[in-house]
RNA sequence: UGGCCCAUGGUGUAACUGGCAACACGUCUGGUUUUGGUCCAGAAGAGUCUAGGUUCGAGCCCUAGUGGGCCAACCA
């Protein structure tokens, strides 16, 4: 597998690496990605997907897709083969496909050795009892009173579990560790619950369902998953996980003879959107979006509706790493990679999206021209097209303006502006309706500039450079634009209900026309609308209308000017003399290294005290005291930091120094290393 | 009155295990351009949460503090 080798490794790599150096087989390297198939994928889980799978393609080692589906009460299939489309989709390839309740059997199993060796025990408290005996972070709980039970009691009881003689609720079957350990998660453990009901894989065959504890470690070891990787807040499970790791190893060495390690990463929030399942299926279930899929949410099918690519999302994921810290990455790195991906990709269009007429009064009246465009400039391969031109079009309305100043470089009366694959055109006259508002713009255009025509006329430069879209020929679409679902920049943190954040113009729809070029466009076909954005062909279209979603738009340093109050003060870094200083010091230091060992005692003396003397004559006018004490380097840093809290000369003084220090630790260094 | 984790430009990650804090996004300049896109060239912006300590030398090691996060579901 090409590594690269140049690239420094995050701190997981880096376990994997130390693994690997202290013994372990590269065969045995495996990892998993185990979603709970009650909800769909978020761009969150793309973070936990590369990693498990970018190491399985870094060591070519296998990755199991494997389904945590211990809770029936909240996962269906249906969400089991969303996850699966939308990790294909990814373009990642796992090796078995998992199912935490293939190993009901197993756990059952295991969990009778337990109680057999009184490790396990049968509750059969009221939760809230139970809960009230497991203290809290700050207090230490109690043992309950059915903690002591025999083996053969908890047996029974647990066999009546199993065989549904129980209801709901009445009883659970415990791990027996610690009701005092600091560690909540130590105190007791619940490993079973009885649940009466019916699971998407296992049907009725169970009534009892194990807990995400005792399940997932096991299922890692049953898989001989070598890293299991997750996220943050499962910290605290490392200890059980350990825990009952250790005891299904005593049973089961032979046949599984490797232990998982669990290690975890800081998980990945977006700005201005939500990233928890829980949340995100409220606002499909109160019908805030349109669903799962609604292309403004930061699903994965969501995404992938609003046009984000693949290798957007996995560059995308590379570029935010991997580290143990809480952060929030803005979307606009998002927005770059589609950007970067796109641009290389998208075929280029013309769209008008907020129309306003021109009319060429010098191009005959019913005269159609057919232009030549190029389908990509950034890929040669993608061929040129067709562009129907005559003398009524569509242009931007925000493309003109009666009078404007020259920031403005685009069409205003009696100013020039090129049609991009067409004329340069020059604004005449304005046609208004009776209240004032712009009904036509009037323009001339000059024959001899068609472009590409290689004329002198077509050559010449112009300001600005408008799209267009002829009238008679132009196809109306539908078009909707999104914008951030949230108005807080962190929605999830806030104490308030995090609907009340809502953006309320998060979906824009309107009419554009577009060129007729369009005819054969399928659902997720991606295009680029020259001078706005990106755009995708949404499911909705039908065969009469064509439904573009916006992606996201084009850089715009235009828009930006015009918003832009006034940039920063610049300040120059105060300390920039006192760290030269320091690093002069330094600097000695490592040469000073490099002198034979002998030499090094010697020398070393002397340059603390040659800065100290120098330092001394120097600055002890201006520090008197605090300098004079001071027999050694350190003194020399205290007085450097001194500085920054005096008087205006410093930087003479200091620069001084550098200079004398330097020049003299030099002579005497290279005198030393003579010798 | 606990345990565990974390702290580096605006954001996210680096820093070869102690040697002049780097990369990407974002921001700003300039150039190219028939997309105010792309591309190219350049700039500004942190001295690494604070205070001590060890060291010739600390973002990296030690101590204490501060700030943030996680942990008390028969969820995962």
């Amino acid at each position: 597998m090409a590594t690269n080798s140049n690239k420094p490794l995050n701190f997981i790599e880096q376990i994997v690496e130390d693994d690997l150096k202290n013994g372990l087989n590269p065969d045995q390297l495996r990892f998993r990605f185990p979603p709970e198939p009650n909800g769909y994928l978020h761009i969150g889980h793309t973070k936990a997907i590369g990693i498990s799978f970018g190491l399985g393609e870094k060591y070519n080692a296998s990755v199991n897709l494997r389904f945590d589906d211990t809770n029936p009460t909240k996962e269906e299939q249906a969400y089991v083969d969303a996850i699966k489309k939308d990790v294909a989709w990814l373009g990642y390839k796992w090796d078995k496909e998992c199912f935490s309740s293939d190993y009901f059997d197993q756990l059952f199993d295991w969990a009778v050795l337990m109680i057999k060796e009184g490790k396990a025990y049968v509750d059969s408290q009221s939760s809230e009892q139970m809960a009230e005996q497991k203290g809290t972070p700050t207090q230490p709980g109690v043992d309950g009173p059915y903690r002591n039970r025999t083996p053969e009691q908890n047996l029974a009881l647990f066999y009546q579990m199993r065989d549904g003689d129980h209801k709901a609720g009445t009883h659970v079957l415990r791990a027996k560790i610690d009701m005092k350990h600091t560690n909540m998660l130590m105190r007791d453990p619940i490993m079973y619950r009885i649940l009466h009901a019916p699971h998407h894989r296992t049907g009725s065959t169970w009534c009892i369902y194990p807990m995400y504890d005792w399940t997932h470690g096991e299922s890692d070891y049953i898989e001989q998953v070598s890293h299991s990787l997750c996220s943050l807040e499962f910290k605290p499970h490392r200890e059980l996980y350990n825990w009952f790791k250790h005891c299904v190893f005593t049973y089961s060495k032979e046949d599984y003879p490797a232990l998982p390690k669990q290690r975890e990463f800081a998980r990945l929030n977006l700005s201005y959107t939500i990233m928890s399942k829980r949340k995100l299926l409220r606002l499909v279930q109160e019908g805030v979006v349109s669903g799962w899929d609604d292309p403004r949410m930061p699903t994965i099918s969501g995404l992938r509706r609003r046009g984000y690519t693949p290798n957007a999302i996995k560059k995308f994921i590379e570029t935010i790493g991997v580290a143990k810290r809480d952060n929030i990455i803005d979307v606009s790195l998002l927005e770059f990679c589609v950007r970067e991906d796109l641009n290389k990709t998208a075929p280029r269009i013309m769209a008008v999206l907020d129309p306003i007429k021109i009319v060429i009064t010098n191009y005959p009246e019913d005269e159609t021209e057919f232009l030549e465009a190029e389908n990509n400039p950034e890929d040669e391969q993608a061929g040129t097209r067709k562009l129907p031109f005559s003398r009524t079009l569509y242009i931007e309305k925000s493309d003109f303006q009666e009078e404007a100043n020259n920031k403005y470089f685009r069409l205003s009366l009696d100013k020039e502006v090129r049609l991009k694959n067409a004329y340069i055109i020059k604004a005449n006259s304005v046609k208004k309706d009776k209240d004032g508002t712009i009904s036509e713009i009037h323009c001339t255009y000059d024959p001899k500039s068609l472009s590409g025509s290689g004329t002198q006329e077509s050559l010449r430069k112009v300001k600005g450079t408008l799209h267009w879209v002829s009238v008679e020929h132009a196809v109306e679409a539908e078009v909707r634009a999104y914008d951030r679902l949230f108005l807080h920049e962190a929605p999830d943190t806030q104490e308030e209900d995090f609907i009340t954040f809502l953006n309320p113009s998060s979906l824009a729809k309107t009419t554009a026309f577009i060129e007729p070029n369009i005819s054969n466009v399928k659902p997720n076909d991606r295009f680029q609308f020259q001078r706005i954005g990106y755009f995708c062909v949404d499911q909705d279209s039908t065969d009469t209308t064509i439904v573009f979603n916006k992606t996201v738009g084009l850089r715009d340093n235009w828009a930006k000017q015009k918003i832009k109050a006034n940039p920063k003060s610049t300040q120059p870094s105060k300390q920039k003399h006192e760290r030269k200083a320091i690093d002069v010091i330094k600097q000695l230091g490592k040469k000073y290294t490099n002198l034979p060992e002998q030499k090094q005692i010697k020398v070393k003396t002397e340059i603390q005290e040659l800065s100290a003397s120098i330092l001394y004559e120097e600055l002890a006018p201006l520090f008197g005291t605090a300098i004079k004490k001071a027999g050694t380097r350190i003194a020399v840093m205290i007085a450097l930091k001194e500085l920054l809290k005096n008087g205006q000369e410093r930087n003479a003084v200091i620069n001084e120094f550098i200079e004398k220090a330097s020049k003299d630790s030099n002579e005497l260094l290279a005198k030393e290393a003579k010798i």
